[in-house]
DNA sequence: TTCCGACAGTGGGGTCGCAAT
DNA sequence: ATTGCGACCCCACTATCGGAA
């Protein structure tokens, strides 16, 4: 099949709105694939590469060669190039990774260039990904949406399932069950406002602590244990003491879901930068952060496929085969109605933060393991912090925000009346909002790069976040984790917005030392307010981000947003960028 | 007719490994 | 030795479609 086939089909997929005429188009080019093609030709169409990692990104991929003429590629072709470019290593692989890939592109007509450039970069951008191709291939070989998803779920890859979808028809689903040893997507929550609200939605419930690691599903078979991520990613070679605990259980096979933390002499947790930056070292298990799982479900124990049990008996098998220390604390809440269990399970979530915890989990104790989707069975529950914080820049949104100002730079007041910024944000705005905040922002602009536009500080925006985390990026040494915008205070005038002390000294920042100060003894930054690091020495030498009210150095706009960033691939490149906003 | 579940989109900060400088 | 890039860990929220109620 060529490329060009599927170039055309996606452009014509994002033209349209409806779902519906979407799945149909994917379907339509689903038909004409060939078995062999189905491996490639779906994911693709789900804006997925079979090579799960090629090297390329924004960087190799930017002022690609001119376009050809005529379509030539196949999606063999193109499958063959990338397989070669992602195994490209060692001294010289970014020059001939580049090499390689112009040379692909350069037999790519001006479609096919601007598809294959979203698909390798990772922004299809065509309103429709796993799901709809999903649909898409139900409908191209009569298969039900339901039995491809579960296929795809618990099979792994969408092109295994779309090869035997296509070569054997409905009957080859079956084939495709929970196995010991290959990853299933694993289940996800959705967000509760607080305790009540979670059981007023969920009914008879488990409430289980919420630990701040890395997610990991353990497969044990025999004497052989495997570990994937939340994202499937195999990191068995990483976490050599889960494989330890893991063999100690006393099953013969079991697959296992669970978190991995760090808890230190007094049985605290490590704050998640230091577990994630311990699970993602590859060689440092010696002598790094020692790991502990926790375990939460059970998804499979000795032969028996758990995933169609409810949670309350999958908890059950779980706590056969799991010892106490290695299993989440929970509570049962069977009535919700009644008064005393609500008590209860709001003073289990208190007592979960006290002991250093994110917060809580409610599992629907009839729901069955619902993998790779975001039930309503679960729901999280976690604190959430605000501040009053002052808009310093904005930066000019992409795809459907294009033409707008969209993503926030927060700072909190300093003692001499600057600003230190500790982060930015996009999240929360409704279209009403961005609309608002363009025209708004574009009359307090003092400089335009082209991406950021520097404003005088004075619009102060109420901020929702979970915590604090160390920066060495930001002035404060801390930044917001989880940032997004409640409401604008334009109530408020700058000189009313919350403080950089005032942040450190919250709850949320009692316990994270910022980046770059001294450790002195034990005590917790809380306690070792700000008047004793004196304003001026930023830790990583960075100038002030705005100059207060008198903002009257245009030239010296936010640090953080000179060059380009990964999340921006066009920052340092506004001329090639979209039309500004009208 | 209205409501709500599922999806896609829009990006956030930090960390590591590896190559480039 | 430091910097840049890619990949992946954690993630919140809104708009929209289309089936359920």
């Amino acid at each position: 099949m060529l490329l060009a086939e599927l170039a055309r089909v996606s452009a014509e997929v994002a033209a349209v709105r409806a779902r519906s005429a979407k799945v149909a188009l994917l379907a339509g080019l689903f038909r004409d694939a060939e078995p062999g093609e189905g491996p490639l030709v779906v994911p693709y169409l789900a804006g997925r590469l079979p090579q799960r990692r090629t090297g390329l990104g924004w960087s190799t991929l930017r002022d690609p060669p001119a376009p050809a003429g005529t379509p030539s590629l196949t999606v063999a072709e193109v499958d063959a190039a990338l397989t070669a470019i992602a195994a490209v290593a060692g001294k010289g692989a970014q020059a001939e990774r580049k090499r390689r890939v112009d040379a692909l592109l350069a037999r790519a007509t001006e479609e096919e260039q601007r598809f294959l450039l979203r698909l390798i970069g990772g922004e299809l951008r065509q309103g429709a990904l796993d799901a709809l191709a999903a649909e898409g291939l139900a409908a191209a070989t009569g298969a039900t949406p339901d039995a491809v998803r579960r296929a795809v779920m618990l099979g792994g890859s969408l092109g295994a399932v779309a090869r035997a979808l296509l070569a054997d028809g409905p009957a080859a689903l079956e084939a495709f069950r929970l196995h010991v040893g290959r990853p299933v997507q694993p289940m996800l929550a959705q967000t509760a406002k607080d305790v009540d609200d979670g059981l007023d939605r969920l009914g008879p419930c488990a409430v289980e602590e919420k630990l701040d690691g890395i997610r990991v599903q353990v497969h044990r078979d025999g004497a052989e244990v495997r570990v994937w991520t939340r994202t499937l990613d195999d990191i068995t070679d990483r976490l050599p003491e889960l494989t330890a605990v893991a063999r100690e259980l006393p099953v013969t096979s079991a697959v296992l879901d669970g978190e991995v933390i760090a808890l230190d002499a007094a049985g605290r947790p490590h704050p998640f930068q230091d577990v994630a930056g311990r699970v993602g070292t590859r060689s440092g298990a010696q002598g790094g952060l020692p790991l502990s799982p926790v375990f939460f479900d059970a998804l499979a124990v000795d032969g028996r496929d758990l995933l169609g049990l409810s949670t309350a008996d999958r908890h059950t098998e779980l706590a056969r085969v799991v010892p106490e220390p290695l299993r989440v604390r929970r509570l049962v809440a069977a009535d919700p109605a009644d008064a005393e269990t609500r008590a209860a399970a709001r003073a289990f979530a208190a007592d979960v933060l006290r002991r250093g915890h994110e917060g809580v989990v409610l599992k629907a104790l009839d729901a069955p393991y619902t993998a790779g989707r975001r039930g309503a069975s679960w729901l999280k529950v976690k604190p959430v912090h605000t501040l009053d914080l002052v808009v310093l820049a904005a930066e000019r949104g992409h795809g459907r925000r294009t033409g707008r100002l969209s993503n926030l730079h927060l700072g909190a007041r300093r003692p001499d009346g600057s600003f230190a910024m500790l982060g930015k944000t996009f999240k929360g705005l409704t279209d009403a909002m961005l609309e608002w905040q363009t025209r708004r922002l574009g009359e307090l602009a003092v400089y335009d790069d082209g991406w950021v536009v520097t404003v005088r500080p004075e619009l102060v925006v109420e901020i929702a976040y979970d915590g604090l985390q160390r920066s060495t990026r930001y002035p404060a040494g801390v930044a917001l984790r989880f940032a997004r915008v409640v409401r604008y205070r334009e109530d408020k005038r700058a000189e009313d917005a919350d403080t950089v002390e005032t942040v450190l000294t919250s709850a949320a920042g009692a316990r994270i030392r910022p980046a770059g100060e001294n450790p002195v003894g034990e005590n917790p930054v809380g306690e070792n307010p700000v008047g004793e690091n004196p304003v001026g020495e930023e830790p990583v030498g960075e100038e002030p981000v705005g100059e207060g009210p008198a903002t009257e150095n245009p030239t010296s706009p936010d640090p953080t947003a000179e060059g380009p960033t990964p999340q921006n691939p066009a920052a340092g490149n506004p001329a090639a960028e979209r039309e500004p906003p009208a």
